[in-house]
DNA sequence: CTGGATCATCAGTATCACGGATGATCAACC
DNA sequence: GGTTGATCATCCGTGATACTGATGATCCAG
């Protein structure tokens, strides 16, 4: 009789999911807007600060970002000079995305800005459920999921 | 050098949520096709079938669905003869939305199925980090959020 | 060197969020 | 009691994005 949306959200997954996802994109989203930046290429520059130099293909796997999408969010990207596109060398179909400099100081200060948010919107929460959350969320992302290229037992 | 998605995910809330509701919502959206059925009508199903009575504004509120998408939501569920709108007599301009006994059929149905893939995609994780996962997620939805009538502490 | 697969790209379609405008209705106020 | 402003559902238009296929360049296997 009558619950309330609290017990909703914790009853079905899917819906706290889908609600605090939402909540968090939209906060960081409107952080972010100040330095005239967005989500995706955002995410798009993290991945790359961090993890050196991908294809547009496994960005997009690794971010969900489909693979049309990734075309417009990198045109951007490097329009504004914060990463640039080569052809590898060893698959010429293949790009080789780098983040350059002031894509790395431009991503420092996002991070920072994303960091405040991310701390406030915690806020109040212990350190033991902040832990539990983000376990549950990198499992929840990952479990089942072919990790592209290691043990998939078949094409 | 290298980290991997995993860490990514981990160290920033913002993905990890992201991907985490993609993933169960397009797991969850894929079982209940086969019941031709979709994510946003399913959620305003339960949530009517939970709470008695309310205005699409009210369901949309509390689902973050946008009230111009709540039109044609409603519309299907009503020509499916699962939900009925009425006016409401205290104020003609609202609708009470009211689910059916075929809706509330229909919803213990998929509230099966989503019960399951939700299982599925949890299946691993202790229930101490089950309860942290959901308190965090409400805590994110909700935190900040002026739960519509009570200590708004002005129009 | 030929056929099949892969990568980035492009075009087209469908969904959805969002803003603004409208008609019906309500509430407040004079 | 009539007028004004606000609210609810609705409609319309715009923009962002997911998804599907098709294309050209390139790689790889045979």
């Amino acid at each position: 009789m009558a619950t309330t949306l609290k017990t909703i959200a914790e009853r079905r997954l899917l819906v706290g999911l889908h609600q605090a996802s939402r909540r968090a994109a939209s906060e960081i989203e409107a952080a972010i807007a100040e330095q005239d930046m967005r989500l995706r290429p955002f995410m798009v520059l993290g991945l790359l600060d961090e993890v050196g130099e991908l294809s547009q293909q496994a960005v997009g796997a690794k971010l969900g970002i489909d693979r049309t999408t990734m075309v417009a969010t990198v045109d951007e990207l490097e329009r504004r000079g914060l990463v640039e596109r080569h052809r590898r060398a060893e698959d010429r179909r293949q790009y080789s995305l780098c983040i350059t400099d002031q894509g790395r100081k431009m991503r420092t200060k996002l991070e920072k800005t994303a960091d405040d948010v991310e701390e406030r919107l915690l806020s109040g929460l212990s350190d033991d459920v902040r832990v539990a959350l983000r376990a549950g969320l990198v499992h929840l992302a990952t479990c089942g999921d072919p990790p592209p290229c290691e043990v998939t037992e078949r094409v």
